[in-house]
Parts: structure tokens; C-alpha cells; sequence
RNA sequence: GCCGUUGUAGCUCAGUGGUAGAGCACUUCCUUGGUAAGGAAGAGGUCGUGAGUUCGAUUCUCAUCAACGGCUCCA
């Protein structure tokens, strides 16, 4: 007999050998049903493993996230089987869960798959589930493994056999098909459901655009139909919120063939976006004490050679044109102009911190297939400024820089975001990164070190840092789920030094000043498309094009309609009347779908007693007022940039 | 850039080897209506672009451009 330690503490004995599945039978035929896998001894295993020592045990259902990995990854590999009925001499590379899913990264050979084939293939998945196959579990050597790949010359499953070691090797099978696998998996495929396959695209062997492209075919998969409806129903409603939707409905951007892929147009809604960050940076800029600068759109070659930009990113660079002799370039980044504002004028150590800021136009040119409505494009304006200062004021000046973000997202109610604190590599030291081993070391330090003294929660990642130096990356993901670098707060050591920037220190000293490059609202592009999401178009009154709707219910108070718009726009409020003839429910309806905050609602009644009936978006009736009280309250909340 | 998909009116979408249709939006007229769609008439497209097959292409083939879903990339 063997003792089983329960969540709540609770001990039971059974016979040793017995499975998890079996231990859920015996509390309930209702729990078995739901049982998928389960922890044991805290590792994930086979609900149908026999278990064979004292240990705790953690039955996971649907409703636990290991449970739901291990339902896709077996419905990955059930993917498998039906694909090697249809491809017999198909190789597999992986096929994991993800966050909304699972796929299956495979070698077709010669053969192509295209989207049609995804049907045939969910119909086979659905006939290979009736059979309700058992997913067996086999240890093997790594011996007999290499034999078993080798005779079907599956370089794939060698390669990753390469990295294993006998006692760690498993294989599973389910029906006609056998892979190699860590597993765990379902008790059996009859669990399966509700299948989709959603996707068909070319993968990178190993992620590396070097290596042949596989197929990669993704699904997803529930324990009932009813939740792949909902799932399905979901992704519609997420599409609802998508910015490039909202962004047409609601006149912000658009992007024309003839001008070019990834080049917006602001249309004169976005355009009043953009005015109001502009203002919003303008003023918490001012405040913070940072000055104002204006560059040029191009520059010439020897520039981005003295910033190293040109060796690093030439490929992300449009092509240069040639005039004169000299090739100029459209500019990528707004720092070398900077640099060169900063060193126009000799410093002093009194000069500093210098802080110059400009909303910056860039042109990056990004790879087609990597262009995304408005988050990412080719032509982008930069909350951009660089903040020159000693090394005594980096760690004052860097955490302002982060309170600043964190100040900008409360006004914007962002609460959904990572800080990431992306950091070098050592190994690419002299390649993707300037080779400075000890200013990376003391620089990260530095930066880390205010991340938690300033208790800002983050994640740490290798590999993700810019060329000169660490950063502070704002992770946000787009309503269709994809993740973006929303804001940056980066550090520079190797610029100052490459445009032997000085300033005269207190011994009289020539010095190199520390660099901090930071964008907390990032580039109007991405954050008005995050912020079109995040609103799902209903922006706060501070932001909205129109502020407020004046609705006249007929031609007859038209003039009384004009008179309280005309009171509205001389308080620098954007207000317009709807002066059709349309009925009132019409004008309504129309105004509600524009997202309007405010509407004001005017008849016989309002003109009489010379108020106004305020209706709120999404809200309704608000009950009648004066103009005057209307004006004082819609001022305070513009005045304020409340979110609601 | 690579794999897959798509491209018809401003928008959402039907449709066909024989020179195109709906709803909404738009224009005009009627209507002057109290909190999410009043009625009628009208205008609007060389079916992404180029070539090929064909007596004839928006429809079939190829190329190209762009968008979309991924991969890679993202200063």
C-alpha cells in the first residue's frame, strides 16, 4: 500500500499501483471524467501512470492550466496522426501547447499543405477520436529511440534526441502513431471534443530564418463544442476592439497604396489625437524639465557611421539617396541628432542634466511581412528625448524617467503591462551588442538596482537589450493577442563615447556623459493604435475628436442648438451640431456609434428653460441642465484628463 | 523576406466564361419627429494591376502590388 497526500491535507492508502485516474474513480465517476492529468509529487503526469511510492496528488481538470496544455498537446499529437495518414512520409519537429492553443511544426517534403486541407483534416481528427485511442506511455532507451528515427530517417527526432539521455527518453502512442515525447498526455483521445484547426504558416526550423522553412499548422482545441463556440464567439468580439477596424470607423487613420505599405495617413480625428499626447508630453516635459528640439528627417551617411547605427541596422534603414556626392539617409532614430545639438555648445558639469526631447519622425523600413496597421509601420513620430548626465545623476534621472511611465499609464488606466528588463548577451558581444563587457555589467546593475528600489515589478530577459546598452522595455499585447514594446527606457554608454560628447566636470576635467534614450508614450503610432484597444474606441472626453454632440429633435431649435455649440467652442471644447433632418433616435444612433462621449439633446423643453438634456455615451439619459453647469463639469473633466 | 489566405461601390458582402448586384453610407425630395435606424427617388464600380488562354475574362492560368493569419525581425 502506498500513502496519497490530498490538497487539504487529507491521507489515503491504496494499492501501490494504482493510477490517478483510478484513485478519481473512487472519490467520484463524475471527478474521473473531468480528470485530464495530474500532479504528482508536484511533477505533471499521466492521469493513467502507475503511481508507485508515497506522494502527494493534485488532480488537474479543464479548469487548470496544466490541463489545459496537456488537452492541446495531445491534440497536437492526434493532429499528428491524422496528418501522417494523409502525408505517409511526413516528419515531425514539435508540436506544443500555447497560449490559445496548440500546433504542429512538420516536414512535408516536396508536398504542400494548403488551408482546404484543414477540413479533411479536422474530419479525420473527429474519426480518430471515436476510437477513443489510449495514449500509452513508453520508457526507452536512447539507443533503441536513435534505431526506431534513424530506419524512418527522421533527422528531426534525431536532432533532438542529440540533447537527451537514456532515463529521460519517453515515446507515446495513440492509434497508428508513436512519437517522441516528454509528455504528459490525456488518458486517451476520446476526450477530444471540439477541434478547429485555425491556421496553416511557414515556420523556421529551430526559429532560424537560416534553416528551411516547415509547415507549422495550428488548432485549437475544447471538451465540449459549446466552448469552441464560445472560443470562436470570443476571437469575433476581440476583432470588434481590433484598431485597424476602429481606427476606419471612426475616421482616425488610413493607409493608401499609392503613398505605400506602413505609411498612415492621420486623418483629422487622429490628427486631434495626436495633438492632445503632443500636449500631454509637452507639458509633463516642461514640468520635468526637458527642452524642446527639432531635427531634420535625413541626415548624412558619416552620422549614423559615427553612431554605429549604419553596421547594426542598415537593413531596417531605407535605401540612402545621393546627392551632391554624399549619400544621405532618411533618418531612424532621432539620437544622433541629438548628440549633435548636445555637443554644438560646450558643457559644463552645471549644464547637466541636459534633457532634449522632440516628437520625432522616423522611417524604419521594417519587412513587409512584418507591417501591422498602425502598430507597426514605416513612418513613425517618437515621443522621443535624450537625457545627458553624470553618472552620480543616472540613477536619480532614470528612476524619474520611469515614474514618468508610470504616471502617463495611470492617466490612461493602462494597468495591463510587463517591464521588461531586457539585457545583453555575452556572446554576441562585438556582433549584435558594442563590446564593453564591464559597462554592460555596471550598467545593468545600475538599472536593475532601480527597478527594485523603486519596487517597480519586471521580468528579466537575456538577448532583448539595444546595441549601445540595457533597457526598460512597456510589454503590451494588442486585443488580437500579439505582444508589443509599447514604451522603452534605455540606457547608452557607447554613444557619448562614439561622438566624444564632453563636458567639463568640477576638477576641469573633460568627461563622457551617460546617455538615457527613453519614449514613454512610445510612438503615436503604436500608442494610439494600443490606445484605440484599450478604449475599444470610446475614448475618455480629454481625447475624443468630437467632445460633445448637439442634437437638436428639430429644425425649429436649430438656432438655439447653434448658439449653446457656438458657447462650447469659444471654451476650446470640440462640439458639433447635427443639423439634419433626422429624426432624434436617428441622430442618436449615429453619434452613439461614433463614440461620442457627450450628446445634447435640445427641444421645445431645453429652449424654453434655456438648459440642455445631457446624454452620455454608453450611459444614456443624464437628466437636464443648464449649459453653464454643463460646461463647468465637462471642463473639469477635460481639464483633468479623467478616464471616465 | 518566407509559408498560407484574400482582393467586386465609401463600408460589409453576394455573384457569373457572354461587358455586375444587396444592405448601410452618400445626393435630392417628402417628413419636424423627445433618447440607438421615418419614407421615396437618385447617383456611384473599366470586379487590385499587368500579361496569357479564349470568339469573348470580373470569372481560368501566370506574374505583380497590397492586405490578412503566422514565422523571422523589431534601434
Amino acid at each position: 500500500m502506498i500513502n496519497i497526500t490530498f490538497p487539504d491535507g487529507s491521507v489515503r492508502q491504496f494499492e501501490k499501483g494504482i493510477t490517478s485516474l483510478a484513485i478519481a474513480k473512487s472519490i467520484s465517476e463524475g471527478l474521473a471524467k473531468k480528470i485530464l492529468v495530474a500532479e504528482v509529487g508536484g511533477k505533471i503526469w499521466d492521469a493513467t501512470r502507475p503511481l508507485q511510492e508515497d506522494a502527494s496528488l493534485k488532480l488537474l481538470t479543464w479548469n487548470d492550466a496544466e490541463g489545459k496544455s496537456t488537452f492541446w498537446h495531445s491534440t497536437a499529437h492526434l493532429m499528428a496522426e491524422a496528418v501522417e495518414s494523409f502525408f505517409p512520409n511526413v516528419k515531425f519537429w514539435v508540436g506544443p501547447a500555447v497560449d490559445n492553443g496548440f500546433y504542429y511544426d512538420m516536414d512535408l517534403g516536396d508536398r504542400k499543405m494548403t488551408e482546404d486541407e484543414l477540413q479533411s483534416l479536422e474530419k479525420k481528427m473527429n474519426e480518430l477520436v471515436k476510437l477513443n485511442s489510449s495514449f500509452i506511455r513508453k520508457e526507452i532507451s536512447k539507443e533503441q529511440a536513435i534505431i526506431f528515427f534513424a530506419e524512418k530517417g527522421d533527422e528531426y527526432k534525431l536532432d533532438l534526441l542529440q540533447n537527451l539521455s537514456d532515463g529521460e527518453i519517453t515515446f507515446y502512442s495513440q492509434g497508428n502513431f508513436t512519437d517522441l515525447c516528454r509528455g504528459p498526455h490525456l488518458p486517451s483521445t476520446g476526450i477530444i471534443k471540439a477541434i478547429k484547426l485555425t491556421t496553416i504558416a511557414g515556420a523556421y526550423w529551430k526559429g532560424d530564418e537560416k534553416n528551411k522553412q516547415l509547415t507549422r499548422v495550428y488548432g485549437v482545441s475544447f471538451p465540449s463544442q459549446k466552448e469552441l463556440d464560445e472560443h470562436l464567439l470570443m476571437l469575433e468580439e476581440a476583432k470588434k476592439r481590433d484598431h485597424r477596424k476602429l481606427g476606419k470607423e471612426l475616421g482616425i487613420f488610413t493607409m493608401d497604396d499609392e503613398v505605400g505599405p506602413g505609411l498612415a495617413l492621420w486623418m483629422p480625428n487622429g490628427t486631434i489625437l495626436i495633438d492632445e499626447l503632443e500636449n500631454l508630453a509637452k507639458q509633463t516635459e516642461k514640468e520635468a524639465g526637458y527642452k524642446r528640439v527639432v531635427t531634420p528627417h535625413i541626415a548624412k551617411e558619416s552620422l549614423y557611421l559615427t553612431s554605429g547605427h549604419l553596421p547594426y541596422y542598415q537593413d531596417s534603414m531605407y535605401p540612402p539617396m545621393e546627392l551632391e556626392g554624399q549619400k544621405y539617409y532618411l533618418k531612424a532614430m532621432n539620437c544622433p541628432h541629438h548628440h549633435k545639438i548636445f555637443s554644438a555648445e560646450p558643457k559644463s558639469y552645471k549644464d547637466l542634466p541636459l534633457r532634449l526631447a522632440e516628437y520625432g519622425t522616423c522611417y524604419r523600413y521594417e519587412q513587409s511581412g512584418e507591417l501591422f496597421g498602425l502598430m507597426r509601420v514605416r513612418c513613425l513620430h517618437m515621443n522621443d528625448a535624450h537625457i545627458y548626465c553624470t553618472k552620480d545623476q543616472f540613477y536619480d534621472e532614470f528612476r524619474a524617467v520611469n515614474e514618468m511611465y508610470l504616471k502617463y499609464f495611470k492617466i490612461f488606466g493602462i494597468e495591463k503591462f510587463v517591464m521588461r528588463l531586457s539585457l545583453h548577451d555575452s556572446a554576441k558581444l562585438g556582433k549584435k551588442y558594442v563590446n564593453e563587457a564591464a559597462l554592460w555589467q555596471e550598467t545593468e546593475t545600475l538599472v536593475r538596482d532601480v527597478l527594485i528600489k523603486t519596487n517597480t515589478p519586471f521580468v528579466e530577459v537575456q538577448d532583448e537589450a539595444a546595441f549601445y546598452g540595457p533597457k526598460i522595455d512597456v510589454q503590451i499585447w494588442s486585443t488580437i493577442g500579439k505582444e508589443f514594446t509599447l514604451a522603452t527606457n534605455q540606457v547608452d554608454f557607447a554613444q557619448g563615447l562614439r561622438f566624444n560628447l564632453q563636458f567639463t566636470n568640477s576638477e576641469n576635467k573633460p568627461e563622457t556623459p551617460l546617455i538615457i534614450h527613453r519614449a514613454p508614450l512610445g510612438t503615436h503610432e503604436r500608442f494610439i493604435g494600443f490606445l484605440l484597444e484599450h478604449y475599444a474606441g470610446k475614448f475618455p472626453t480629454w481625447l475624443a475628436p468630437v467632445q460633445v454632440k448637439v442634437l437638436p429633435i428639430s429644425d425649429k431649435f436649430l438656432d438655439y442648438s447653434n448658439y449653446v455649440t457656438s458657447l462650447l467652442k469659444k471654451a476650446d471644447i470640440r462640439a458639433e451640431v447635427d443639423d439634419r433632418s433626422e429624426k432624434i433616435g436617428k441622430k442618436i444612433r449615429d453619434t452613439e456609434i461614433m463614440k461620442v462621449p457627450y450628446m445634447l439633446v435640445i427641444g421645445e423643453k431645453e429652449v424654453n428653460e434655456k438648459q440642455v438634456a445631457v446624454r452620455r455615451q454608453g450611459k444614456g439619459d443624464m437628466g437636464v441642465k443648464s449649459v453653464e453647469d454643463f460646461l463647468k463639469e465637462i471642463l473639469d473633466e477635460i481639464k483633468n484628463r479623467k478616464t471616465d
